[in-house]
DNA sequence: CAGGTGACCTCTG
DNA sequence: GCAGAGGCCACCT
């Protein structure tokens, strides 16, 4: 055993990458595949992660069930098993989805970075909502 | 090694 | 809102 130069390991395993992110997200919010592929170090690799998804067993603790399309659509086809159960998945966390569909204005992933950084005072300019 | 595939994305009409 | 087209890139046949 004289021959090989053990560089068995990538330096950047895109999939372990990506699997990291995945299970960054926090419960109750959701993500683009192009999202995480960017966040992953790997912009417009998004089929890339639906194939690192796919090929995850089971088993493997992951909430592959918080990444969407962009459009906020669940990737599977409706009516099929899948696609059921990340919806239910989804629902399960207090995300709301309608026809398939989630609003990731308000349970994106940056949407959430974005709530924190606004760190509003809560005061509508505008007296539409009488308070008090 | 060429062509097909896909848990995608974006732009047009 | 729906349909096409092109682009994208790692994998699989």
């Amino acid at each position: 055993m004289s021959h090989t130069v053990v560089q068995d390991k990538l330096p950047q395993d895109p999939a372990a990458a990506i699997r990291a992110v995945v299970a960054r997200i926090p419960a109750g919010s959701v993500a683009s595949y192009g999202e995480i592929a960017q966040r992953a170090g790997l912009p417009r690799r998004a089929r890339l992660v639906g194939k690192v998804l796919r090929d995850t067993p089971d088993g493997v603790r992951l909430p592959w069930h918080r990444v969407l399309r962009s459009d906020g659509r669940i990737a599977f086809a409706p009516r099929t098993a899948p696609f059921r159960e990340q919806r239910a998945r989804l629902i399960e966390e207090g995300v709301r989805v309608l026809s398939g569909k989630v609003d990731l204005a308000r349970y994106g992933w940056d949407r959430n970075l974005d709530a924190a950084l606004w760190a509003p005072p809560v005061s509508e300019s505008s007296s539409k909502r009488s308070r008090r």
